[in-house]
DNA sequence: AGTAAAGTTGACGGAGCGTCATTAGTCTGA
DNA sequence: TCAGACTAATGACGCTCCGTCAACTTTACT
């Protein structure tokens, strides 16, 4: 046939089943796991939920921890963005860090939107927690921020790994008990994390260490 | 024989074993989790370290998870009295604080001492993790002490909980980083939480949100 | 159309689980 | 001291879930 034909579209049918497959199982878990929680599923729970067999499924992942990782992992992908306009539209320190904590407890909101409505304490938390690569690169990412932003406002962070850790560890845990409160309080939290880190640090870089 | 002989001493064979038995799952699953990780280790692995039959271990718990808790909890409960020789000492906000973090990353240190000297990564913070009933007992204790000590020195600690969860994420998230700088660096981390979480609480004393 | 390559299927052997009837050890009372 | 009652240990058993793989189906290419 005419070899001009197909140049990109629909380049292939078996890349689309494969997409459509693994798109298919991580919808399925993501369901199996808020219902069940993560302990108590197996690989065949999910599998069942799709309108595959069970072999399968080790065709797109090595077990469901990897499946668990791969939404946490989307979760980050889907986060990094919203951080990068919080960076470039920062116009001063203290505005930088209030946007970031605003931006992710906000994220953290919608991503427990459905366990937070059906009351369900199940799978608290898909959003955002273990150890990925991508995790990783959060941190270096709002480290990196957080050293320029506070270049540009001449601010010294004394020491910025520790520091990036601070802020990573009040955003989780104040998170999940932002989540607790009825209705959640999405303000509150980020007026309270924005205070004690800024004035924390403006302390610190007052008396470097 | 004589009556009086045994009032309370070895008051009874049965509960000795007991004990013993329990202990010994407990160092048993201590080491097999240190050497090949929780995930890997079944409870077949557990108790063919000790010399108890496999039936036997459903005596004492219900899945090495359970275990898992009880070891954390002994973290937890070992914890404690530190926590409140610090409360008790402590003469000023700030001397709380200090203190406190610095019990904090001690403990976590000598917890991790043997994971630090191998070099293995494997197991890395056994000590206080998971959501156990004694963390949050301890998280309850920690929120009394805050209000306590801010009473005694007149500041206002804005919303308690709030406070309690940043300080426990700064020292969680903190703690993590500081063991893996070499040498460990326990000094470094008590003073940056430190400053971080005073001046900071300072700074939502003088606005109360 | 014919063939190679890729992907899917579900049945199968194996691993670990938790139980339970049996056995062994401890305690109590006379 | 000993019999009988009671508590705990044992390990084989049935079951669930795991991950693999030979057979089969679908897609890609010429």
């Amino acid at each position: 046939m005419n070899s001009i034909a197909k140049p990109v579209a629909a380049s292939g049918k078996r890349a689309k089943t494969k997409a459509a497959n693994r798109q298919a199982i991580l919808a399925a878990a993501r369901q199996v796991f808020a219902r069940i929680g993560f302990d108590a599923t197996t690989v065949r729970d999910i599998i069942r939920e799709t309108d595959l067999a069970s072999g399968t499924f080790y065709n797109y992942f090595k077990s469901k921890e990897e499946v668990f990782e791969a939404i946490a992992g989307e979760s980050a992908k889907r986060f990094r963005p919203k951080l990068q306009t919080v960076r470039e539209e920062a116009s001063s320190f203290e505005e930088y860090i209030r946007a970031a904590y605003a931006a992710y407890f906000t994220f953290l909101k919608a991503e427990n939107e459905e366990a937070i409505s059906n009351g369900a304490p199940h799978m608290a938390l898909i959003g955002v927690r273990v150890d990925t690569p991508e995790m990783h690169a959060i941190f270096d990412e709002i480290r990196t921020d957080l050293e320029e932003v506070a270049k540009s406002a001449n601010i010294s962070l004394g020491d910025s790994e520790y520091l990036t850790a601070s802020a990573i560890g009040i955003a989780r845990e104040l998170g999940d008990h932002m989540l607790q409160r009825r209705p959640v309080d999405l303000e509150g939290a980020t007026r309270f994390a924005t205070t004690l880190l800024l004035e924390g640090v403006k302390a610190i870089a007052a008396r470097p260490n």
